[in-house]
RNA sequence: AGCAGGGUGGAGCAGUCUGGUAGCUCGUCAGGCUCAUAACCUGAAGGUCGCAGGUUCAAAUCCUGCCCCUGCUCCCA
């Protein structure tokens, strides 16, 4: 049986991670973790972009080999991802053997069926920009003065056939459900195609840009971009080896929106289909955070950098808050007084401060061992239909990419259990010696306990490690698939509890 | 200018695809509780859903036009 693949976007090692490369990894990471936990087996690669103008010419300005900058780089980036708890399960970067052997072996199998073709370009240059211009770069009739000299030139390179394979795209976009996600974005796409294509320039002479992986089919060429850094996500899968089918294709490439057309909408659906490849079944392209200086800085004028919050707080809050606060696929904002809200509010006083008050009182009242559940009247069951509706609608809200709604649903049956505790009072109830008030007393903190190792289930893709305080704090033992995990029952009964903690301090 | 996104009680959002009593969080005010991270629970005030037309028995939701805000158009997730 084919693996789930998803993909982040390869990064570019061309200065230091932010915000968005952690957003992305994390957006990926919590849905590779649903997949897994709902028995999927899941194969989740991201990587670095390692060649290129840019790349080369930081590594001059340091005056070291580019391949040493690119090491550094990778493991700034490798670092975050340790800090942020991405699960991921490979890591590619784009100077590695196996993918330059992949890279090659494309384009020589394209050369040969005549999809890739040289011609002379002439066009204008733009020596600061490094790249030829267009004319719709012109401003006012004029380059602006972002491009330095511009100077016009003739130059031989390799172009690959696009435009073949743009009705055929166009035709695969529209009949395809789900390709392209969300929505809006497909209709963005299918306008840019309502404009013929031109053929993709593929390589840059040897001459101008060295750092780069050589033309199997002429040696004073490297390939550029696209077919470098695209053809990561076959490689990760292990193009050419015999296990390369239980991967391929990829089931969600995550990206962001900027990416999106023309790179993986366009060139690369096309460079699959030249290549006989299948192609990946979702692109998912999410929005950008907005930051600002001011809305960064503390009262004191200091600018706080998202990722400090990290170190500050913690990454099962940091992860908690980019899924809470941005609808995959539109724009958030982020700051700090958001940031400062959602962990006060729906981390420390709804769901931190219940676990205190729960596992305080069962020190309390039964010595730190889980009562049995010994009544089941109207607030009994009225938690449990609220549990049953909270985790039918939160596993749909997941499996849509709705993480934003998922997490509120999940934080509102939080509100629930401290609800129930105030309606149950079990603090009023601990003070009688009336066999039934005993009875209601342990109903009340069995069901509560159930109900927060219920929820605790429910953040567990997104807060992998506050699940893993609850659990050890709750005392459970480990156990079977996540569906069993999730549903209503006894298996908190006479569990030993650790000890009372505090899971989102406040400073 | 072009392209994209948005305009819903004080703030931030959901709801718009699949028309049918306007929902959530924060904030404010009042109350309850005292197990808990001064936290939890309840209630109240507060919105003609940017504007104008249209379709319909019915429009935040569909259609048309307009106004305003933001982002991008070098690089960036």
């Amino acid at each position: 049986m084919k693996n789930f693949y998803i993909t982040t976007a390869i990064d570019y090692a061309n200065g230091s991670p932010h915000l968005g490369h952690a957003y992305e990894k994390i957006l990926a990471d919590v849905i590779a973790r649903v997949k897994r936990l709902r028995g999927v087996k899941t194969r989740f690669v991201t990587g670095l972009d390692e060649h290129g103008q840019k790349v080369q010419q930081g590594a001059e300005a340091e005056e070291i080999e580019p391949q040493l900058r690119c090491d550094r780089i990778a493991d700034e980036f490798k670092e975050i991802l340790t800090k942020l708890e991405i699960s991921n399960d490979d890591y590619i970067r784009t100077t590695e053997d196996r993918h330059k052997r992949v890279v090659s072996v494309l384009l020589q199998n394209l050369f040969d069926a005549g999809d890739i073709y040289q011609a002379e370009y002439e066009g204008f240059y733009s020596t600061r920009a490094e790249q030829f211009l267009q004319e719709k770069d012109k401003v006012n009739g004029e380059w602006p003065e972002i491009f330095g000299e511009v100077s016009q030139i003739t130059e031989k390179n390799y172009f690959f056939k696009l435009s073949k394979y743009q009705d055929w795209l166009v035709e695969h976009i529209e009949g395809t459900a789900g390709f392209i996600h969300p929505e809006f974005r497909k209709s963005q796409v299918l306008e840019f195609l309502k404009e013929p294509l031109n053929d993709l320039c593929i390589s840059r002479p040897l001459e101008r840009l060295s750092w780069g992986i050589p033309l199997p089919f002429d040696s004073q060429y490297v390939t550029y971009v696209w077919f470098d850094a695209l053809v990561n996500y076959v490689s990760a899968a292990g193009y050419g080896e015999d296990d390369f089918l239980d991967h391929w294709p990829a089931d969600i490439h995550v990206i962001g929106k900027d990416i999106l057309a023309p790179p993986h909408a366009v060139y690369w659906p096309i460079m699959l289909k030249a290549c006989n490849l299948a192609l990946p079944r979702q692109i998912l392209a999410h929005g950008w955070w907005t930051t600002s200086g001011a809305k960064m800085s503390k009262s004191t004028g200091e600018t706080v950098s998202p990722l400090a919050l990290v170190d500050q707080y913690g990454a099962d809050a940091f992860r908690f808050f980019v899924m809470r606060e941005m609808t995959v696929g539109q724009d958030a904002e982020f700051s700090l007084e958001r940031f400062s809200s959602r962990y006060k509010g729906e981390l420390g006083n709804d769901l931190g401060n219940l676990v205190s008050r729960l596992v305080h009182m069962c020190h309390q009242y039964f010595d730190g061992i889980a009562p049995a559940q010994e009544l089941s009247e109207e607030l009994e069951e009225g938690l449990q239909s609220k549990w049953s509706e909270t985790s039918a609608k939160v596993l749909h809200l997941y499996d849509t990419c709705q993480f934003h709604l998922a997490l509120e649903e999940a934080i509102g049956f939080v509100r629930a259990i401290n609800k129930y505790a105030d309606e149950r009072a079990p603090w009023k109830l601990a003070k009688s010696e009336n066999e039934e008030d005993r009875k209601a007393l342990a109903t009340s903190l069995a069901t509560m306990l159930e109900s927060l190792r219920l929820a605790n289930e429910l953040l567990a893709p997104v807060m992998p490690g506050v699940y893993r305080k609850i659990v050890e704090c709750m005392g459970q033992k480990p156990a079977t698939e996540w569906s069993d995990r999730l549903s209503w029952g006894t298996r908190m009964e006479g569990v030993s509890l650790g000890q009372k903690m505090i899971l989102f301090p406040r400073d």
